[in-house]
DNA sequence: GAGTGGTCTAGACCACACC
DNA sequence: GTGTGGTCTAGACCACTCC
């Protein structure tokens, strides 16, 4: 590791070390719940002080990449886990209480990608996707009705009956099976009036009014991975969101 | 200051350092906008290490209460300035593109507090409070219908005149004119569909969706001093939300 | 040049988990 | 006890801003 001091283009040292880190997240050197290196390996490893490892874990565990876990070392953020498993789900109870939520599986098929699907997942046009169509039920209560696009050479071999037999969340089974961690999410909300198709499916009126949201997740290295369009009843729940 | 290491409460240092930083914000020693004294004063004033005053700023930073500026100093925040200044409007053009918004306050006008506005905001039932309407247009439309509560004890005198004389955002007007600073917010969000009274409003025929969004305002030390309600037409705009 | 925040280091010691 | 992350310090030097 080189010092890149007092040149023009300055870039901290944590920041390289940062990047080194990521690089090895990528390549799969440390999976998903898994320990780093300890500071000082690390330190050793990149020949810098443990202060400077130290400030690039600080960022990396800020931005929910990894977990630090004092006197055990420093993990690999997963979805697995209890506490973080419901990091992306938004809709809660009215009260503000999360609820367990329960999956159902419509459909999951292979299809081309169109230009705007190719586009925002930033594949070409006519590469195959994976399109699959899932309920979640709330407290009992089909409340939001997914439709998601994949890259179906990214996510290959994935169907109905592995969603529907995998224990846990669908951002679990991304990287459990597929080594792909998404850790973070763009979401535009808009309200709309349910058709009638989602109407039957939500056990709604239709013309009842929805949240409709489109969410790009992504991966490490702000690569789009996964589209998603949310119908959400929000009869009994509601979009919490915190503005710091 | 003393070191309250290996006490059976322990808090670190830097942790009391934020809190006597809050305290003095809290008291208006500093106000929005202005410098706070160098790490090294402060360091020198508290008896810690510029190390220890560093990291509270540092998290202080964080939470977009501080903000640094290198090679000038430490700023208190404020939604005055430029980059700042539309930090929790999250109604952007469907594009992504923040407008400029444009102001029209409907009403301004004191009731009693009843008992929900009255316990979400902290204060006695029947409590005096400001109910303020107004309408925002975003590129010309009329987007956002806002109905606010606020305590008339903390915002003494605030009317409509006050506010559409005012040049800058209302969270602007609330620090500068009151020394109070909105440092986060909470919002839950659903759809419904717009009545006649809020679709005249809003240029809309009775029964469009809208989004519906209930906000509460903090100031220093999680103290809630605004409630708002939105009705949002996404029409040509939405809610935008990154997860992290 | 003087003053500010930003980076990096080296070392001491504390708190916590596991054995 | 050993090893991990967490805190605190002191000092050197860099980058930026303003004079």
């Amino acid at each position: 590791m080189t010092k890149s001091h007092s040149t023009p283009t300055f870039r901290p040292l944590y920041e390289q070390i940062k990047i080194l880190i990521t690089q090895s997240l990528v390549a799969g050197e440390w999976h998903p719940g898994e320990a780093i290196p300890s500071e000082l390996e690390l330190a050793n490893r990149f020949k810098v002080s443990q202060g400077t490892v130290r400030k690039a874990i600080d960022e990396l565990a800020a931005e929910n990449i990894l977990i630090r876990r004092q006197g055990k070392g420093t993990f690999v953020a997963t979805h697995t886990e209890e506490h973080t498993q419901y990091h992306f789900l938004r809709m809660v109870e009215i009260n503000g209480k999360k609820e367990e939520p329960l999956n159902e599986v419509l459909f999951c098929k292979r299809i081309k990608a169109d230009s705007d699907i190719a586009d925002r997942l930033e594949l070409k046009r006519g590469s195959p996707v994976v399109l699959l169509r899932r309920l979640l039920k709330l407290s009992g209560e089909p409340v939001i009705l997914d439709d998601i696009w994949l890259s179906a050479t990214l996510f290959k071999g994935l169907s109905e009956t592995m969603i529907s037999e995998f224990d846990g969340t669908l951002y679990s089974l991304y990287e459990t099976r597929y080594g792909t961690r998404i850790i973070r999410a763009e979401e535009r909300i808009q309200a709309i009036a349910a058709d009638a198709p989602t109407g039957e499916l939500l056990n709604l009126a239709a013309g009842t009014p929805l949240l409709d949201i489109h969410r790009i997740a992504y991966t490490y290295g702000d690569k789009p991975v996964e589209l998603r369009t949310s119908k959400c009843n929000t009869r009994h729940h509601c979009y919490l969101n915190e503005l710091g």
